[in-house]
Parts: C-alpha cells; sequence; structure tokens
RNA sequence: GGGCUCAUAGUCCAGGUCGGUUAUGACGUCGCCCUUACACGGCGAAGAUCCGGGGUUCAAAUCCCCGUGGGCCCA
C-alpha cells in the first residue's frame, strides 16, 4: 500500500499555498449574528525594527483564542488594527531625517511620521498574515485614520459636554526632551548616580545652625518650608522656628510630617516646588504657594535669581560650587537615587506647574473597580495588577500632549475673550490648521478663534478600541450585537494603561464593561532572562525566523514554551528544535496515509486502552483551551502524539494494522483506531498549529477545512494509566533486554508477559516478535 | 518602603490547591542502532543537596514561618 503522503518531512514552504487557499475560501470571514466572540485585539505599534519577536508570539496566541473560540461554536470577530498615533514615531522620524519636530513644518512632518509608519507597519502585517493570523486584514484599521479619530474626538466632545474634561494648573510631570507632559503611567524609575549635598540652614536669632540633605539643591529657590518627623528629637526645640535658605536668604518655617524619614540624610527635609511627588504632595497637603524654578524650556526661570537660564544639572554644579565657597556646604555623598524618568525618552522628568487637560477619573474608581471584580482574568492572578493601580490613582488623567503626531484636541478659543468651543461630534477636526466651524464666540460674539494646538494622550485613542470595533456611534444594530466584546487579549505591562483607560472610557461613554474576559500575557525576554531591547542589542528578528522554520513551528513554540502569564524567554535554537515534534507529526500521518480511513472495526485491548488515553487528552487540552491557555494543551498533546501514541500504541498495531497473521476484523480495528487517534489529535492541535493541521486533515479526512470543524468532545471514558505504565515499562523492558543480549529489534527474544498485559499478548508477541 | 511573582539536571519546564513508591517531559550531551512512518529517526545512558534555615508531620519539592537572590509593578 502506498501512502498518500509521499514527502518524509512538514515543508513549512506549504504554508503558503494553505494561507493563499484560506484567502480564497474566506473561511474566517465573520458576519454578525446572535451569539458573537468578540475580540478586542490590541492594535499594535510600529516603532521601529524589528519588530518584537515576544510580540509575533504573542498574537499567534492571540490567534489561537480565534481558532479556539471558532471551534466552539462561536462567531468570531477577530479586528486586526494598528496603533499609528504618539511619541515613539515622532522620534523615529525625527532620527531617521535628522530634523527636529519643532524646527519642521507641522503637516510636512506629520507626513515624514505617515511614511514611516506606514514602511513598519507593512513589514507587521506581513508577519501576522505569514503567522496565520485568522484576523479580519482587508479591513483592518488605523488608529490615525480619519474614522478613528473622529471617534476619539467626538468621545472626547461627548466627555466635555457631561462636564468630564476640565483644564487646571498643576504640577505636570514635564519631559522636556520630548517636549511633553507625560502621565503617571508613563514614568519608570531608575537607579542613577547623583549628589546628596548636605546644607547648612541658620535658624533665625541664633548661632544654630540645621543639616539639610538633597540631591536638588539647585531647588533652594523654591524651598517653602523645613519638614523633620515629629518623633525626630534632634529637632524638637526648633519646631515652629524660622530656618535661612542659604543664597536666596529667604525665612521659612520648620515644622514637622511623618514623611520626613529621620534615617535619611540628616532627617530634615526642606520641601521646594517641585522635587518629586512628595513635595507635590505637601505643597497642596500645606497649602504652600509654589515657585516656578524650571522652565517649559528645561531651564531655570528667573526665580532662581543667578542661576535663571540654566539648566537644572548646571545650575546643580554651580549652586554646589557656590555653597561651598560660601560656607554653607557641610559635605557631599554619591549616591545612587531611584530617579523618575521618561519612559519613552528616557530622560529624568521635572514637575512643573502647567495648565493642561484632565479628564476625570477619581470619581470613577470605585465604579471601575466593581466592573475589574466583574471580569474574568486569564490568568486570575492578573487581576492583581489592575486592583493595585486603582488604589494608587490620587490624581485625574491628563490627557493633552505638546506633540503633533496624535489625535488633536479639537477645540478653539475664542481671540477676544478666550473662551474654548467646541464643535459638533462625528468629524474630523484639525483646529492647528483648519478655521473654526462655529461661526460667532458665544460669550463675546467675536468671529476670531485660535485653534488648539496639542494633540490627545495616545491612550486616549487606544481606550476606545472596542467602541471603534463594534461600530459605536455609527451603526447602533451592529453595535447591539457585538458590544461589549468578549475577550480583551493584552500584554501585562500595559495593564495599568491600555486596560485601565479602556475600562475607565468605555464605563464613561457607555456605563457597561468592554468586555468579560482579559487575557494576560507575560513578556518576551532574551535567553539570559533579560528585557529585549534595541538598544541593548539583543532583540531577535521574528521574520526570518519564521521564514526559515515556518508559522506553525514558531505558534507550537510559543504554545508549549510560554506559560500563560509568565514572563518567556525567547530562544532562536529552541524554537528550531520544536520542529521536531512537527517532523513526528507528519510521518505519524504518513504512515497512517497508507491505510484507508475506515468507520469502525472491532476493537481489542490495545485499541481500547489507547482510546482511553486519547479521551484522557481531550479532557485535559479541555481545560486548556476553556482558560485560553495553550500551555497545556501544547504539552499534553506533545507528550501524548509522541511518547505514548507513536512510540508505543503504533509499534503494538503495525502489525495487526497490515493484516500479518491477523484476521481482517483484527486488522480494521487496528485501523480504525490509528485514524480515530489521529484525526483527533489534528483536531486538538488545529487552533495551534493551524497549518500542518489543515493539510494533513485534508489529504486524509475532508476536503472541508479543519477550521470549520467542531472542537471533539470527551466521550469520559475511564483512564488506564497504570495500563499505560506498564505497557511503556514492559516495553522498556524488552528493547533493554535486546539490546543488553546484542540483538536487533527485529530479532526474537523470550520473555514473560506480566499477568496484567495478557489481554494485549498478541499484539505484544508480534510488536516484539516474543517466542512462546 | 509596599505589592505581585519566580527559584527543581548544562538549558527550559512539569509536579505544588489536595504532603505518600524510583521527581515529569523537552532541548543539549554521550553510546549503540538504517527495525518496511520517521536518521528532522529509534533505543539506551549519564546528569537534580527540588535556593538556604527553621517548623508542622510517621512522612515535605509540595503546607507554615524566617531569610537570600532574580524579574515586574507601585511609592
Amino acid at each position: 500500500m502506498d501512502p498518500k503522503i509521499s514527502e518524509k518531512a512538514w515543508n513549512p514552504e506549504l504554508e503558503k499555498e494553505i494561507l493563499n487557499q484560506w484567502q480564497k475560501e474566506k473561511i474566517y470571514e465573520f458576519t454578525p449574528q446572535e451569539d458573537n466572540f468578540t475580540i478586542d485585539t490590541p492594535p499594535p505599534y510600529p516603532s521601529g525594527r524589528p519588530w518584537h519577536i515576544g510580540a509575533a508570539a504573542h498574537y499567534s496566541q492571540i490567534d489561537m483564542i480565534a481558532r479556539t473560540a471558532r471551534m466552539s461554536g462561536k462567531n468570531v470577530y477577530f479586528p486586526i488594527g494598528i496603533d499609528r498615533n504618539g511619541l515613539p514615531v515622532e522620534l523615529y522620524t525625527e532620527k531617521k531625517h535628522r530634523i527636529r519636530m519643532r524646527e519642521t513644518e507641522r503637516g510636512e512632518f506629520l507626513n515624514l511620521c505617515r511614511d514611516a509608519l506606514d514602511d513598519l507597519e507593512a513589514e507587521m502585517i506581513l508577519i501576522m498574515k505569514n503567522l496565520g493570523i485568522s484576523g479580519d486584514f482587508t479591513n483592518y484599521y488605523r488608529t490615525d485614520s480619519e474614522e478613528y479619530r473622529t471617534l476619539t474626538q467626538s468621545t472626547f466632545i461627548d466627555l466635555w459636554k457631561k462636564g468630564q474634561v476640565y483644564l487646571a494648573n498643576r504640577p505636570n510631570n514635564y519631559d522636556w526632551v520630548s517636549g511633553t507632559t507625560i502621565a503617571d503611567a508613563e514614568i519608570i524609575y531608575e537607579d542613577l548616580p547623583t549628589k546628596l549635598v548636605y546644607m547648612k540652614f541658620k535658624i533665625k536669632d541664633t548661632e544654630k545652625e540645621i543639616i539639610i540633605a538633597s540631591t536638588r539643591p539647585e531647588l533652594i529657590c523654591a524651598c517653602k518650608t523645613i519638614i523633620v518627623n515629629p518623633e525626630d528629637e534632634r529637632y524638637t526645640q526648633y519646631i515652629g522656628k524660622k530656618v535661612i535658605v542659604p543664597i536666596t536668604n529667604v525665612e521659612v518655617e520648620l515644622r514637622t510630617h511623618h514623611s520626613a524619614k529621620q534615617e535619611f540624610g540628616s532627617g530634615a527635609v526642606m520641601v521646594c516646588s517641585y522635587g518629586d511627588q512628595n513635595d507635590v504632595a505637601l505643597f497642596r497637603e500645606l497649602e504652600l504657594e509654589e515657585i516656578v524654578a524650571i522652565g517649559l524650556d528645561g531651564r531655570m526661570t528667573e526665580a532662581a535669581g543667578e542661576y535663571a537660564g540654566l539648566k537644572p544639572k548646571q545650575a546643580r554644579t554651580k549652586i554646589i560650587e557656590d555653597l561651598e565657597s560660601r560656607g554653607f556646604l557641610e559635605k557631599k555623598e554619591d549616591i545612587i537615587h531611584r530617579t523618575p524618568v521618561s519612559e519613552r525618552s528616557k530622560i529624568p522628568i521635572e514637575i512643573i506647574p502647567m495648565e493642561e487637560y484632565y479628564l476625570k477619573q477619581k470619581e470613577s474608581v470605585k465604579k471601575i473597580k466593581k466592573l475589574g471584580q466583574e471580569i474574568t482574568f486569564h490568568p486570575a492572578m492578573h487581576k492583581q495588577i489592575l486592583m493595585n493601580w486603582l488604589e494608587s490613582i490620587n490624581i485625574d488623567w491628563p490627557i493633552s500632549r505638546r506633540r503633533f503626531y496624535g489625535t488633536e484636541i479639537p477645540i478653539w478659543y475664542c481671540k477676544n475673550c478666550s473662551e474654548p468651543h467646541v464643535p459638533e461630534p462625528g468629524k474630523y477636526y484639525k483646529p492647528w490648521s483648519e478655521k473654526c466651524p462655529i461661526t460667532n464666540c458665544n460669550k463675546c460674539d467675536s468671529s476670531e478663534f485660535i485653534g488648539e494646538e496639542r494633540t490627545f494622550d495616545t491612550w486616549m485613542d487606544s481606550s476606545v478600541s472596542p467602541l471603534f470595533v463594534s461600530k459605536f456611534g455609527k451603526d447602533d444594530k451592529f453595535f447591539n450585537m457585538v458590544y461589549p466584546a468578549s475577550i480583551r487579549p493584552q500584554a501585562k505591562d500595559i495593564v495599568r494603561t491600555w486596560l485601565y483607560y479602556t475600562l475607565l472610557r468605555c464605563e464613561q461613554l457607555t456605563g457597561e464593561k468592554p468586555w468579560s474576559d482579559a487575557w494576560i500575557m507575560g513578556y518576551g525576554l532574551d535567553e539570559k532572562g533579560m528585557k529585549m531591547s534595541k538598544s541593548k542589542g539583543n532583540a531577535i528578528d521574528p521574520l526570518p525566523v519564521i521564514e526559515k522554520l515556518g508559522a506553525d513551528t514558531f505558534r507550537f513554540w510559543s504554545a508549549s514554551e510560554i506559560n500563560h502569564g509568565y514572563d518567556f524567554r525567547c530562544n532562536e535554537q529552541k524554537i528550531e528544535s520544536t520542529r521536531k515534534f512537527l517532523s513526528k507529526l507528519w510521518n505519524v500521518s504518513r504512515f497512517l496515509s497508507s491505510f484507508p480511513v475506515i468507520k469502525s472495526g472491532t476493537l481489542n485491548a490495545s485499541d481500547k486502552w489507547i482510546l482511553s488515553e486519547l479521551d484522557n487528552l481531550i479532557k485535559e487540552c479541555k481545560k486548556g483551551y476553556d482558560d485560553y491557555n495553550f500551555f497545556i494543551p501544547a504539552i499534553a498533546i506533545r507528550e501524548f502524539t509522541w511518547n505514548i501514541f507513536a512510540a508505543h500504541y503504533i509499534e503494538m498495531a503495525k502489525a495487526r494494522a497490515y493484516g500479518i497473521e491477523f484476521s481482517d476484523e483484527e486488522r480494521d480495528g487496528a485501523i480504525f483506531t490509528l485514524h480515530k487517534t489521529l484525526s483527533t489529535i489534528l483536531k486538538l492541535l488545529a487552533p495551534i498549529t493551524p497549518f500542518i493541521t489543515e493539510y494533513l486533515w485534508k489529504i486524509l479526512y475532508s476536503s472541508e477545512s479543519i477550521h470549520k470543524q467542531r472542537q471533539v468532545e470527551s466521550e469520559n471514558v475511564e483512564v488506564q494509566s497504570n495500563i499505560t505504565k506498564e505497557i511503556t515499562e514492559f516495553n522498556s523492558k524488552v528493547w533493554n533486554e535486546k539490546k543488553s543480549q546484542n540483538l536487533s529489534l527485529k530479532d526474537s527474544i523470550k520473555i514473560e508477559i506480566p499477568e496484567n498485559l495478557k489481554p494485549f499478548i498478541k499484539d505484544l508477541k508480534s510488536m516484539h516478535n516474543l517466542l512462546d
């Protein structure tokens, strides 16, 4: 009998053909019905080359979610989008063309950004397609499209009218390299070397002085008070006294506050506007009047007196010299200080009072907590990330950014009285280049307006992704059918941003939660467990890996190596060796392809045994698939296919399947069982490795795609795991015995079959050529 | 300083809820073998103080406590 499959190994080249076929047959097309399964797919951000291999693994798994849902009979809506707003592309464009954003005409700069995005996007789309992602690429969306930005602006206008947005002058995190305010969520902390300066402050009307340690002596001009811990006995006698600030000679009060740590520095702390977040909190709590010491240009202001115009770092050096020459310096220490830096530009942020727009969020925290409780997290432990974040929210969300490549804030100001005017929702507005659609100021009737130049924080765009894909405000019928979405898959590091902001915005706009499930994946690390980054040079380009080894190998690696929710290491060699399993599956199928597919047969003990193990495998896979944890089925299927089915059952049933010294009925039992097992394995594996399973399925079992099949269900057969152990141990014993006697595997040998294995005697005898 | 999480062979990882034979599997290494699905293979072998200390128990990789060291998050 000739096998239908003749090639000896799975050829990843075949994936292209299969891909074309899927495209031609449109097998993943979505038409909304009653019971839809909507995936709020993360739109990836094209920030540079290469795309992160961890992201490729991430999207492979998101596709497994879609395929799992489809095979469980759900009508899957799997949109694809690309996130294109924000700072990274501006920095990329500045670097690529060696220009500066603020020195380039805005329209021209935007065009350059758009071109860069198009390039990077093309590569990401190519990778996603090649990975076999079964999403809707024909209608893929961009967050910088007119349609998307219209939604962002419309939702803003809605919230503006509801009084959820306000303008406030507050200390803000300012990244003066990118020239913009940033949200708390965009700050990271880095341990940086700095000097801790011990300064002498005189107590007024005495000869005494106290020592104050600070890492920011240049802010001395903005010092408003000195605090000590109320339990610090060194300072009890000075509480309430005036202290003279060196250099500026300003008098400030010494008071107590629990946030002063006795063991840090001298225990006395100067409170300036603004050295850190604690200063901000203290100014608010003690109702101190702020002094703006650092300007938007990143330089010291007039308030800094003789240091005006210097950068804070220069001012620091100079003031240390001056303190020393004027006798105010006690000592300085080199320390490592946890410094807040901008996540994007990696530069220490300054806290500067600025006027920005805020979206109210504090009063929503309680509601969001409740929604969070209702959402099922996969894995459950990552709900904690959201809850911890909700605990720490203490200010509203600053949503305006002084950048170019983002959705414009749709506001015009009356040139005469400065009254802000917001246009009607439903259109995309560019106030920096367009005329105000409102003809007269509703306050002073003036007809001249100035357009707002700022853009939104990008999370304002991405936080409405579930609304965009469900056509919120555009197609009510469609919206009602697909919203709320079923699942939000995303990475762990953006729980406090993307996940949280989406909850906030969707709750504000619809009063509902945006999805019932959240699926959180860990980070892709390099082979040593370090975070991958372009600057470290440890990034792996996924494209050549996928091209060389094929999508299925990559996908199976992703499923079998990444325990859901935990960080994972990416190692090319590991990915390569995963291929062996596909090879095994191929060859098992090749062997089976020499036998006809038959509907039934008389089962013997071996057949019943492997089918019971198979049933157990189905249950195990279901456990994983129900939780969208692909690690469980991947490991279980590999173990079963390789180490039980191929290594033991096929060997036991081989002679019988060929019909050598067996009756036709006995033969059919073997052939039936072999096919039943393989077809089940293929279906169980289909969400993980869609290409090879499709190919084998079509050759062996049906002209209809495996991705149109329903997943197999357990028949609740009792497991015979003790028998499995005895069989594998007995087979090993025979192989070992032959080896120690220098016999070939086909040579005959005399070995006693254990009592429990008597029902398998005929198969075992033919397998090992056992003598009576 | 607080939270989450991890620690098991050269490497990755299972087991841990619910304590109980010889600690799972893969990669890699070594040896033998072309046995009509597969040399991208088969069989076999070597390789683990289950991070340290203490406690509970007849019995701890597993439960509890105290440390140590990584990763991430927050302040």
